[in-house]
DNA sequence: GCCGTTTTCGGCCCGACTGTTTTCAGTCG
């Protein structure tokens, strides 16, 4: 059992319904897709929330109510949902895989079922080989061909690519098209400018005199491989990589409305406009307008929102997790910028599994603006990477005590390690080697499987060795790969509070750990984030901008981020903690 | 099926693109 096939069969359900057409079935499927999104994105088990406070607890949810909240209760207790159940006896297709090819719907789908017994996507295969689906009424030659090049990109696919991957693929593209000269504001919108951790597409805005040179150009960029629509304002491209990219030309004087429309997300938007609607007021893509149609607003975000009686609020927040609120309250906080980070709080060189020496990360990290590393190589239970023991780190530091009296403090080096959590909550070093440290990054690396209860308790016994400044990716979670291990994280935060630790946000792009949900969790604690970017290479220190990122998606000010400090306070800070 | 500082009934966000149509339905975001 899990949140995500229980959002699976509510989407399926959803999908169904929306086959046959009743007055009130264009509803149902939204309430049915609602949920489905709120199921699929909620951090804690559903069982466990049904567990802590049954019915009730679930139709606390958002667009959970008496009649969803049944039917999650019986999937809770059976494994089956009976309307699903009667909706498949209906149309027994596999939905979900059907509809997850670009191009064709629900409606497509049991089309294709009732004339041709279409269940899967094999039996897709093989009817578009032997050309059965063009004679159909309502598809002719040109479906075949987008069904065709959907599946193809299904199999080209990587899913939602993780944001370090995707973000630069856009930048390129955002490049090019504004070197060209033909477009002069080129903006990446959607999820991208959300920093959400997985991108699923990218969504790029450009305003130009020339929309059709652009669209031309975009078409035929090294990146693209192959166009699949194209019309005078929006072309969509399947990259290269394995996504597709949405390229929208629209006019300056809707540059702010576009802006906000595309950059979602969906259901902060749906918020936003049902306020639109509530003031008499329309609100798409070209602008906000009044009752009689005439535009109020377009050009600037800022604007658009405080017509509405909201404050501007950043990307990040656009998630309807309460900003809409706030933003109506005049109360959206002032969030951590990239260019508040002074300092890199844990890094790794050569001596363990970096690619580079100190003295290249030293220049990388002078070249990315920071005041001050801390070197925290891996210790020697992690052989892996060559995890260094105590007398080895010894040797080690007295190579950077020499380095940070040559560099005359143009950048600060602070000692420290990444040491290993053991499994019964010992640390991989010698108290007395991790006394001569300045910082120490805590982290789990091993025995991820454990029980929620003996994990909590052998985080919650490093911690209290009063020794670990950091707690390291504290979930141990890889996006789109391992699954955290189980902890109470709400307990963690409690002894990080007690103990004075702070608790990191890895910016490594496939760990962004914690994420931002935990660090919303987390933050509900009086205890410092760390934002880090666990470089193994000199090109690492771009990453603490998705670090950022993440800690603006869980609301974090600068005051809450400990490597805020400039050099002098943070070596102040590490002193008065020994 | 959800939801409520105008409502427990009657609303529920909005538009582009495409193909196969003779004016629109399906899909997508």
């Amino acid at each position: 059992m899990s949140n995500k096939v229980l959002a699976d069969m509510l989407e399926e359900i959803a999908d169904l319904i929306s086959v046959d057409e009743t007055p009130n079935s264009k509803f149902e499927v939204r309430a049915y897709k609602k949920a489905a999104l709120t199921i699929g994105t909620l951090q804690e088990p559903v069982e466990q929330i049904y567990a802590s406070g049954g019915k009730g607890a679930l139709m606390a949810l958002p667009g959970i109510g008496k009649g969803l909240a049944e039917k999650i209760e019986a999937y809770i207790k059976t494994g089956n949902i009976p309307r699903l159940d009667e909706l498949k006896k209906r149309y027994p297709i596999r939905m979900g895989e059907l509809t997850g090819v670009q191009g064709l719907g629900p409606k497509t789908a049991v089309a294709l079922y009732k004339a041709l017994g279409i269940k899967g996507i094999d039996d897709l295969k093989k009817a578009l080989q032997e050309h059965k689906i063009r004679g159909l009424p309502g598809f002719g030659e040109k479906s075949e061909e987008l069904l065709e090049t959907g599946l193809q990109m299904r199999e080209s696919s990587k899913g939602r690519l993780l944001l370090g991957d995707a973000m630069p693929e856009a930048e390129q593209i955002i490049k090019a098209l504004s070197k060209s000269g033909l477009a002069d504001k080129v903006l990446i919108a959607g999820s991208a400018r959300r920093m959400r951790e997985t991108v699923g597409d990218l969504d790029i805005l450009a305003t130009s005199k020339e929309p059709e040179k652009v669209m031309d150009l975009f078409s035929r960029l090294p990146s693209v491989e192959r166009v699949i629509v194209s019309g005078p304002t929006k072309t969509t491209a399947w990259l290269k990589i394995g996504m597709s990219c949405d390229l929208r030309v629209i006019e300056p004087d809707s540059f702010g409305a576009a802006l906000q429309y595309f950059t979602g997300s969906k259901d902060h938007n749906v918020q936003v406009r049902q306020i639109a609607v509530k003031k008499g007021y329309k609100l798409n893509e070209y602008g906000l307008f009044d009752r009689k149609g005439r535009l109020l607003s377009s050009k600037e975000e800022p604007e658009i929102y405080g017509i509405l009686g909201m404050q501007w609020m950043p990307p990040e927040m656009r998630e309807a997790r309460g900003e809409v609120k706030l933003a109506q309250e005049h109360k959206i906080p002032k969030l951590v910028e990239l260019g508040d980070i002074r300092g890199d709080m844990h890094t790794h060189t050569k001596e363990t599994d970096g690619a580079n020496t100190i003295e290249e990360m030293v220049d990388a990290a002078i070249g990315a603006h920071l005041q001050y590393i801390a070197v925290t190589n891996h210790t020697k239970s992690l052989p892996v990477a060559h995890g260094m023991n105590d007398s080895q780190f010894l040797d080690f530091f007295k190579k950077v005590d020499k380095l940070n009296d040559k560099l005359g403090g143009k950048l600060m080096i602070f000692k420290g390690a990444e040491v290993d959590i053991l499994k019964d909550g010992s640390l991989d070093l010698e108290p007395a080697t991790l006394k001569k440290m300045d910082c120490v990054v805590g982290s789990v690396h091993s025995f991820f499987k454990m029980p929620e209860a003996e994990m909590t308790a052998r985080i919650e016994k490093a911690l209290d060795s009063g020794m670990v400044t950091i707690l390291g990716h504290p979930t141990g979670r890889e996006v789109n790969g391992r699954e955290p291990y189980q902890l109470r994280l709400d307990k963690v935060a409690e002894c990080a509070e007690r103990n004075d630790v702070a608790l990191e946000i890895d910016a490594f792009p496939s760990r962004l750990d914690l994420n931002d949900t935990n660090i919303m969790l987390a933050s509900r604690y009086k205890v410092a984030f760390s934002i880090d970017s666990d470089s193994h290479s000199t090109s690492h220190f771009g990453f603490l901008r998705y670090g950022v990122g993440t800690a603006r998606r869980g609301w974090l000010t600068k005051g809450r981020v400990f490597n805020t400090a400039d050099a002098k306070g943070m070596a102040k800070l590490l002193d008065s903690r020994r």
